[in-house]
DNA sequence: GGTGCCGTTTCGCCAGACGGAATAGTTTGG
DNA sequence: CCAAACTATTCCGTCTGGCGAAACGGCACC
């Protein structure tokens, strides 16, 4: 059977998992007698899990029928997985791409609590020291991949991300409010932003945005190199990298209503 | 703290849900040492939740980076839930709407597994004996629920529900292919299924496809009511049935990719 | 008014979840 | 090239808290 009896599985762990992918496939509100039933788990224990599902939101238990249904932060966390699933799968191919053509490292980040995520990151060499990591989390002023976002967001999310003073990261950063509007319009124009040892000493990078249907940046890849390896490539970059971001627009799936901010 | 700490909560359980809350709305594949810390949950707690979480496919383990993100069971169930959900929140109103206008049973049904399933049920009175329940499953040609979404089917889906003989739920159920395949075809023309007495003695239903953007049956409804009473019915009933499907249909959000067969 | 089904609660037992610490493997940085 | 500092795994003894049988209470059906 297709326990997931892996040496250090949880047995409740696993066996609620049972029971909440049972619940979630009936295209109807099911009850405990018959969840416990198909699983041929003691009602007791079903009981117990669909409570405990029902705690965190997975499960949702409308008390009026006595039926148990699928949660509200079960389909909030679809919906955010949907997203970046998304944004990952249709920008991975040209990520490859990339680096196989520059020999650099590039990066896929995109915007959670005003900062940016990096999502992806494919390094062309090994021993390059002070790259990024996946998951790590850098200010929006200081890269090339936050300028590139807000450069495409609606008016009012870019105040938002404005501070009064930003954060010093090398001598370089520009910590003027009104620096980073200018360089948002400048970018807007352009289509592409620049940095250059602003966040890193020594690292310049190239950042494109990645648009939704409306021409709102939901993501952005970037190139970083060192400074005088990015002289060379920066003008041949530029254009590699937005061919490579409106591919990556056409490929996404049209997102249904809500997306993310 | 939202702790789901009810009497009956299963702690293994709720502390997993955290961890594949958490894993699920990074916008990165995260790390053991990440959550771990994120959460402030022991190292070795948390890799037992990945890993079993990982073997239920919930989330899947790369094992080439060393990270976790979502499963596909995850997407999976995410997927039918959307699917599911729409047409039951979309259905909604409607229903009401019917039961309130005929004080007849009104019933909204699916095809799973080549079987109707009742989805959602509004008795007009109580004391109606044998009325089906949220989760019951009825044949396909005994029901008008199983023939209005059948008339609105792919032919090769159609030829899939048939059988060399259909079981013979009650003296008037017509168990002969050819027969049912004249009704499909019918019901086609008609636009709405009529079955009488052929699932349960004495009870006539009309039946109506709730319809995709592409022409093709997701759902029914049906009106269910005593013969005697369904004759004065039958034509309003059918009207107000279609054009509820029909509203049904444009709140329907459009579908990305796939649905379900 | 009884019968049966369903969800909830109780309770005592002991499986198995727990987490600290030790191990192993890998990257960092000097 | 080695040492330091991570990482993910594995081991193990403790004792918590998950377990399920059975009892309870409510509701619907007959």
């Amino acid at each position: 059977m297709a326990k997931g009896s892996d040496q250090y599985s949880v047995l409740p762990v696993a066996k609620a998992m049972q029971v909440f992918a049972y619940v979630a496939s009936q295209p109807h509100a099911a009850t405990l007698a018959e969840v416990a039933q198909a699983l041929a788990l003691p009602k007791t224990t079903v009981f117990r899990y669909l409570q405990t599902l029902s705690a965190s939101g997975m499960l949702a238990h409308d008390i009026e029928r006595d039926r148990y249904g699928v949660g509200q932060q079960f389909r909030r966390l679809a919906q955010k997985d949907a997203v970046y699933h998304s944004i990952r799968s249709s920008a991975e191919a040209e990520l490859d791409q990339l680096v196989d053509g520059f020999r650099q490292t590039v990066n896929l980040g995109v915007l959670a609590d005003d900062e940016v995520v990096y999502v992806d990151i494919r390094e062309a060499t090994r021993s390059q020291r002070f790259q990024a990591r996946i998951g790590h989390r850098h200010p929006v002023h200081s890269t090339s991949l936050g300028k590139a976002i807000a450069a495409f967001l609606p008016e009012e999310t870019v105040e938002r991300l404005i501070r009064p003073e930003f954060e010093q990261r090398t001598f370089r950063t520009l910590t003027d409010p009104r620096t980073f509007r200018r360089q948002v319009v400048e970018t807007r124009r352009r289509g592409f932003a620049m940095e250059t040892g602003e966040n890193e000493d020594g690292v310049t990078c190239i950042g494109v945005p990645i648009l939704d249907e409306h021409g709102f940046a939901i993501a952005a890849m970037s190139l970083s190199a060192p400074e005088n390896r990015m002289r060379v490539l920066a003008d041949r970059a530029a254009e590699a990298l937005q061919d490579a971001a409106r591919r990556i627009t056409q490929a996404l799936p049209p997102t249904t209503p809500t997306g993310l901010s």
